[in-house]
DNA sequence: TCCTTATTTAAGTCTTTTCTTATATTAGTC
DNA sequence: GACTAATATAAGAAAAGACTTAAATAAGGA
């Protein structure tokens, strides 16, 4: 499965959404997305058994709780290979700025 | 289907990377990325109409040609999805630098 | 008009993905 | 050690996706 595939769920783009906020345990997310799309605790475990097997969270037991958090990389590879395309709009050359303006609050 | 799944399929993105470089006639698609995944004329007709029917591709005819061009929309709108990534990583930073310096040249 | 070339569309098959329910695992508490 | 809470895994059903072959469409030329 590619990166793309990953992020082409629905429920596993509203958790790294969730992630890129700040970290959280398995349960908290089952939480928020659970109630939002209306599934279950275990296909939202296997939602996150897919972010984790393609690099793009990272788990740390604390007690019971599985705490999950973002790792960026999969996304700097999607990223690149967007890269190709930067040229072919204004658009793109305003999000450069956005991007070099960004440096917003950063939580390790 | 979302632009993430679109993506996600290599073929596609195969012929997106080609689109990016020029236009190309359908037939010429298919030489090229008919041999270098061992499929079909149909099954690319198949994924030209994906790639149409979302956004990231026009079709012009010229005589029995239909010359296929990259439509960038779809791709920004992935990349603005993207951007809440963007503070995670160095990379990113890097990344910036790499965009703003882009300016390459360009096709109509 | 008939034939050829370029391409799309239809129909059906096979595979993969995304769920569900049921069960297993593991940590902490009594 | 038994019970509960938090989470993962197994098994299977249903739906979606990516092919194939066959047929349709449309342009251009003999």
């Amino acid at each position: 499965m590619h990166a793309f595939d990953v992020l082409g769920d629905p429920v596993r783009r509203r958790i790294l959404e969730i992630l890129a906020e700040d970290r959280h345990a398995s349960g908290e997310i089952v939480a928020i997305v659970g109630q939002e799309f209306g599934i279950t605790q275990s296909a939202i475990s296997q939602h996150l058994k897919v972010l984790r097997d393609h690099g793009f969270a990272t788990v740390q037991a604390e007690g019971p709780r599985r705490i999950y958090k973002i790792d960026p990389a999969p996304i700097v590879e999607v990223d690149q290979w967007l890269e190709r395309f930067r040229f072919w709009e204004p658009k793109f050359e305003a999000l450069a700025v956005e991007v070099k303006r960004g440096q917003r609050k950063r939580r390790k």
